[in-house]
DNA sequence: CTTGGCACTCGGTAGAATCGAGTGCTAACA
DNA sequence: TGTTAGCACTCGATTCTACCGAGTGCCAAG
């Protein structure tokens, strides 16, 4: 977990002695815990490195002049730069949930019912409840999810819906609004023809629409371009963010709570946030290594939610880059299992 | 417009001499644009009552003491208290909205289109843009569309999905977890049945259910009392919260800036604090005339909407109790009668 | 290479002085 | 009786100062 990006190879030196490793981590984890910067006495109390503050300090420019550290002013302590964060993320031993978290997500999981989207939002909000942080949760959306049942209806002459059924229990409705004013014997027929042509098939099949040119032939046509244009992994639909009034408790800053807010609203920009860094395979985006400028305060964990190896949505926290990467990404990790199993196990049923 | 509700009927004293009103008034206009408290030789330069300070301190004694204003400390200006705003705004004038406002919202609707979700959607943008207040939009529900289509979906044996598809063009589903398991083949016809019973009613109709007790009766009963057992008028698909980033803005001190996004995630909650200022027959709830104490510091604008009569939602803008009634009336008032005649515009067209 | 010693830096805090906007009061005036 | 000018007074905000102390960088000795 939390391997540094391939995407990213600069700065060869990923590799730190072990006491300037411990150095680093000490600062880090106090930086995290007061939200100050910290001295060099501190770090040579906490660690259990046996030197004295003085050496701690000569340590400390190094790792200052190779940019894991950084001094607010002179006379200050130090405080970690993105990079020192993502050291110490690379370096963390894979975090383990204490035994109330544990127990508070098995409760849930074993509690929770309901459509999908209903499962999603509840899962947003236990997130952050946990965590403190915003959090973001992507549903599978319907790429992989069969079509049970198709249906055109008839709002007015040249307005219909379609309305798809997918095995996973979700629905969607677009508008299709054909060129020819068709009858509404020729709707139903066309309604026949869909379900003859896609039920059981993906989003990602092929079918072979008629070609023919009659008022029946050219709905069906629309509406499968219509169905199949669609963004195939995630809808807006399936995007649930929980907990936005943490962002006012986390960061400081007048100008930057709204700044996140106003990132948090358009739904669709986290989702690409998320895309992005699952694309980079990364677990952990730190600082500025997602390209948003507007969240440079920020940090933001991951985890994919995988089922048969597919894709299936994620899960994301949101909070300062001196967040609490450990627990956050442990949290993310197992909270994005058990959202598979979930899945899983009701399409089992099916 | 802007009544004062009969639900409060305290405070006998709605009527003031011309002149303290208008030095109320001044107090209101000068602390909504400044933020500051504001003192007596403002007001006496402000306002065209040719009088001096000294006259204009006097009668501030007797609206404080009549609770229309507020001292901050000794020897601060004056501040306008929940019950001064309510004056103020009882009071006040409609307001008209400029041309250029008038421009955007008229070009707004001219070229919105899509599902209605996604128009409810972009108008709460709209609103929020126009004002940097945060906006609520409620739609209208399904209590009055009438129903063109009902579909019982296969999950799997146990779990069907109830999908009905509305004459204003909006989609619901439920889940259906009936008591018995049935066959495909009975699904089918309780699917057609489902169809026969209830196409063209709405959710307020009484309808004939089976009382026979096959499982097609039975599945049948399920899904009638599932879909009526819906909120009628407004359920979560409908509600749009836009520019919450402005809460950041708009109000001073983490605290408050907490509490009112720890609001606005519940849009359950938001919706029934619309929906009782409605009930009180007030377009304006100020500071604590809405129970909930942690909106002490907003004013809330809203604006029903209605459609033949009949309430089709609402819109609605939140700031801070100093915020620019007028134009957020104005707004909230044009946009709500626009909206409707753009969804009574969609219905005539069918 | 480590460490104790030491001068130095600089943000944060506390106190004092000051400023000034705004008040309440009073006495005079129309 | 209502209005107003005058005036003493209040008190938050601002500025300035002094100063404290956490923390540093450097150096010389171990």
């Amino acid at each position: 977990m939390a391997r540094r990006s391939d995407a990213t190879p600069d700065s060869s030196t990923s590799d730190l002695d072990a006491r300037k490793a411990t150095i680093l981590e000490a600062v880090v984890v106090e930086h995290i815990d007061t939200a100050q910067p910290v001295g060099s006495s501190v770090v040579a109390a906490s660690a259990d490195l046996d030197v004295s503050p003085a050496t701690v300090r000569s340590e400390m420019v190094t790792l200052e002049r190779e940019g894991y550290l950084a001094q607010p002013h002179t006379s200050a302590g130090r405080v970690p730069t993105d990079k020192g964060y993502r050291y110490f993320v690379d370096h963390l031993s894979s975090g383990v949930l204490g035994p109330a978290q544990q127990l508070q997500i098995h409760e849930f999981f074993k509690n929770v019912r309901g459509e999908v989207e209903d499962v999603l939002e509840q899962t947003s909000t236990l997130l952050s409840q946990m965590t403190n942080y915003t959090s973001v949760v992507v549903g599978p959306g319907h790429a992989h999810a069969s079509i049970l049942s198709v249906q055109l209806v008839n709002l007015d002459p040249r307005h219909h819906l379609l309305v798809t059924v997918y095995s996973d229990g979700s629905v969607t409705k677009h508008s299709v609004l054909p060129s020819v004013e068709a009858s509404h014997v020729e709707v139903t027929e066309a309604s026949r023809q869909l379900n003859a042509l896609l039920i059981g098939t993906t989003l990602e099949s092929r079918v072979q629409v008629p070609s023919r040119h009659d008022h029946v032939a050219t709905l069906v046509r629309d509406s499968v371009s219509v169905l199949h244009a669609q963004q195939p992994t995630f809808d807006g639909d399936q995007v649930f963010i929980g907990g936005s009034s943490r962002v006012a408790e986390v960061f400081d800053g007048v100008e930057t709570v709204r700044k996140v807010l106003g990132i948090l609203e358009q739904e669709l920009l986290v989702v690409s946030l998320v895309q992005d860094i699952l694309d980079q395979g990364l677990s952990v985006a730190i600082g500025s290594e997602h390209g948003y400028e507007s969240l440079s305060a920020c940090a933001v964990v991951v985890a994919p939610v995988t089922i048969d190896g597919d894709p299936a949505g994620a899960v994301g926290l949101l909070g300062p880059t001196r967040m609490k990467y450990a627990e956050a990404m442990a949290v993310a990790q197992v909270v994005s299992e058990r959202l598979a199993t979930h899945f899983a196990g009701e399409d089992d049923r099916g």
